[in-house]
RNA sequence: GGAGAGGUGGCUGAGUGGUUGAAAGCGGCGGUCUCGAAAACCGUUGGGGGUUCACGCCCUCCGCAGGUUCGAAUCCUGUCCUCUCCGCCA
């Protein structure tokens, strides 16, 4: 959410960085909206004022005795007064909070100006695309030669997009895992927390999935429960109405969480394979800080991230989202992509993104400034580290062998009880 | 699911209709004392909003949402959360 104060001085600026997303906003509506609301609060604030007057005066004249029923019958229509006009007020009140919740965050000044993800500049390509010596095989055929896959029945059991891993597949999956907790506590430095998988309205509301993705994300029945479609809501969330000490931060948590989404528009993409499921996992990287470092938190965060790739030695990119590829919720955004040798394409593995204080002015999440009065927002920042069920893909497709089998990146190995290569 | 207790400032905890933004203590900040520190003592110490160039003035907030009243932290209703006992249960 942006400052309505902000809005109110900076029409001009905010109506081009929204030109730069290519989003509409009726900024004018805004304007006349705001000076309604206002005039309201200003009418309203002035008979409380001449109410609070009279009631102390009232309390006073029951005291020593006199007659006070006069006032009493006065105030008695300036509250019902009152009374009416905060009726107009909560509702001009509630046209501003849903036209404020419905506004995307401003691009930050270093992202590239462009229309889709077509100009997405590449930050840098690491890693040696892998060559074979036989047509590579995508994953889907791969896992379910070796057994360790099997869409077909998890489509039984529940549906298109969903998985079942057997054997050394629900391995791999669960190295992987742990093989990312690992990484990010021990040598990264994240807290390691497991969170609620089902979160409230409220929740989702605070980190932008809400008001206007609700098609997204999978609604419990019978409840205002949410399925998180990643461990960035319930993680974000933690700190939602607090008040944090400044020498406290950053603070950095790692969480895994499988994620849901119900992938609403997506029909007929990614079909086949684990890349476009209902249900997938992730290790979540969240950091709230200090506005002034939020930056370079960001590229701190996207290496944490990227260390994973060099660790298992799979070949990736780093892009930059242009502006009219950004999310909703995020100031500045890097994308890791992994390359996939069967279809020959970097695909998504990873966003990381910095929200500056987008969410948390949604969720309240403050900081107390040493020597200054107040308390200022704090900036969130958030990406995965990684998508693992798209990292289970990438090992299959880039270390495939001749022979149908799959060799273990060796630092993964430890997680596998050294089993070195899975063969059918 | 049944019965009960409770949610107050950074924390502990008073307050049951009228200068209560809220006692007291702890914590924080500033000062006195000290070579320095501790202790002691003194002072100070919430958030949000409107208006103003500013000083300031005003409104609001005692889980949340309504209601009663001239006036609500205090009374009423609903709701969420926490705790205790019983039942059920992974």
């Amino acid at each position: 959410m942006l400052e309505i104060k902000y809005l109110r001085q900076n029409l001009s600026a905010v109506q081009e960085a929204f030109n730069a997303r290519g989003y509409q906003a009726d900024l004018d509506a805004f304007q006349k909206w705001d000076g309604d609301r206002r005039a309201i609060l200003q009418e309203i604030e002035l008979l409380r004022h001449e109410r609070n007057v009279a009631s102390d005066r009232i309390a006073e004249m029951k005291k020593t005795g006199e007659d006070a029923e006069a006032i009493v019958i006065e105030m008695r229509t300036v509250s019902s007064k009152i009374k009416e006009l905060d009726k107009k007020l909560s509702a001009s009140q509630e046209m501003m909070d849903a036209f404020l919740l419905a506004l995307p965050n401003i691009p930050h000044a270093s992202v590239p100006v462009g229309k889709d993800e077509t100009d997405n500049p590449v930050v840098r390509t690491v890693g040696e695309v892998p060559k074979f010596e036989f047509e590579p095989q995508p994953h889907w055929d791969i896992g379910s030669r070796l057994k360790i896959l099997d869409l077909e029945r998890a489509a039984k059991i529940t549906g298109a997009r969903f998985a079942l891993y057997f054997g050394a597949g629900a391995r791999l999956e669960r190295a992987l895992i742990n093989f990312m907790l690992d990484t990010h506590t021990d040598e990264n430095g994240y807290l390691e927390v497991l969170p609620p998988f089902m979160v409230n309205r409220e929740s989702m509301t605070h980190t932008g999935q809400l008001p206007k993705f609700e098609e997204d994300l999978f609604k419990l029945s019978g409840w205002e429960y949410f399925m998180i479609p990643t461990a960035e809501v319930p993680v974000t969330n933690i700190h939602q109405g607090e008040i944090l000490a400044e020498d406290r931060l950053p603070i950095s948590y790692v969480a895994y969480t499988p994620c849901f989404r119900s992938e609403a528009g997506s029909h007929g993409k990614d079909t086949r394979g684990l890349i476009r499921q209902h249900q997938f996992n992730k290790v979540e990287l969240v950091k709230f800080c200090h506005p002034e470092s939020s930056y370079d938190e960001l590229e701190s965060l996207l290496n944490n991230a990227e260390i994973i790739l060099q660790k298992l030695a799979l070949p990736y990119r780093v892009i930059e989202l242009c502006t009219g590829d950004l999310g909703f919720s995020a100031a500045k955004t890097y994308d890791i992509e992994i390359w996939m040798p069967a279809q020959g394409v970097y695909r998504e593995i990873s966003s990381c993104s910095n929200f500056e204080d987008f969410q948390a002015r949604r969720a309240n999440i403050r900081f107390k400034q040493k020597g200054k009065k107040g308390t200022a927002l704090v900036h969130t920042l958030n990406g995965s580290g990684l998508a693992v069920g798209r990292t289970f893909a990438a090992i299959l497709e880039n270390f495939q062998q001749a022979d149908g089998s799959v060799v273990i990146p060796e630092l993964l190995q430890p997680y596998m009880t050294g089993i070195k290569k899975i063969t059918p």
